[in-house]
DNA sequence: GTTGCTGCAAAGTGTTTGCACCCTG
DNA sequence: CAGGGTGCAAACACTTTGCAGCAAC
């Protein structure tokens, strides 16, 4: 259980005016537990396997919280329903993704980075951010 | 109005039992005159502009035609709603999405593929797809 | 005790499907 | 005239919201 993130939401939390609650931790802690890119469905039936009553608007919510408090983002692979990875303490990258089995592996090639940035300069924009996905076969899978 | 497209989606019609009706081609054509990024939603409405009568349904099944056929593919630039371009005669390209006044600028830069297929091959990936979108604020909107 | 939080159910959004009738080939 | 196509409405999947009761501060 990682302190440092806690801090992070408890501070956002008392900044706002805002209450912890034992469903914003056990929301927290399940989303902390799980390295892996998530779904709010999923996540929901992690956090009931501790907290049975919590309920699936609670988590959306929740992740909303995190969301602004930095401590999460935003991830969408058009199937059909938005993902979550940590970000705080987590550094940039983008996604590879196996059409067959799914798995997600991260990368970073700085080269790609910079040559985004040229891109944007030359085009007159300002990047704020970008998103990279490549989709194909894993090595298990092929 | 193109016939090279008309001659592809009519080539696909006949070889799959299909047939050629006036909503089909009213959708292709809204489809054709528009070369943007759009919507089901608002290739609905400029269909209904000259058809009246179509109904979005059918604008969504004749989407899933031409992207069968080779015409049209599917984008999603994660804002809730998918959005389609032209494929056929249309070369592969990214995007860089303005968030303050929604223009998009496709780009294409050679050596970001070129990177993206080592980056790949180095995690024994074969590469299927990919999809890059930069996000910032373009230079009317500074 | 105030004010925000929760669970539930209902509403929303974008997309897909079932069905009776219509039209193409 | 057979079999696919259409419009409509209902169903869907995911997400958000309204509300009365509950709990944190």
């Amino acid at each position: 259980m990682s302190s440092k993130e806690i801090q992070v939401l408890e501070d956002y939390i008392s900044q706002h005016n805002l209450k912890i609650t034992k469903q914003r931790r056990a929301v927290l802690n399940a989303f902390l537990d799980c390295e892996e890119h998530i779904s709010a469905d999923e996540l929901h039936k992690l956090v009931t396997a501790t907290e049975p009553k919590v309920g699936l608007a609670t988590v959306y919510r929740t992740i909303a919280l995190l969301i602004q408090s930095g401590l999460a983002s935003e991830l969408d692979f058009g199937d059909g329903q938005k993902r979550y990875e940590h970000k705080y303490m987590h550094s940039h990258h983008d996604h590879m993704i196996c059409t067959e089995c799914g798995k997600i592996i991260e990368f970073n090639h700085p080269l790609i980075e910079k040559f985004q940035e040229e891109v944007a300069a030359r085009n007159g924009f300002t990047m704020t951010s970008h998103k990279l996905d490549i989709f194909g076969i894993c090595k298990e899978c092929r």
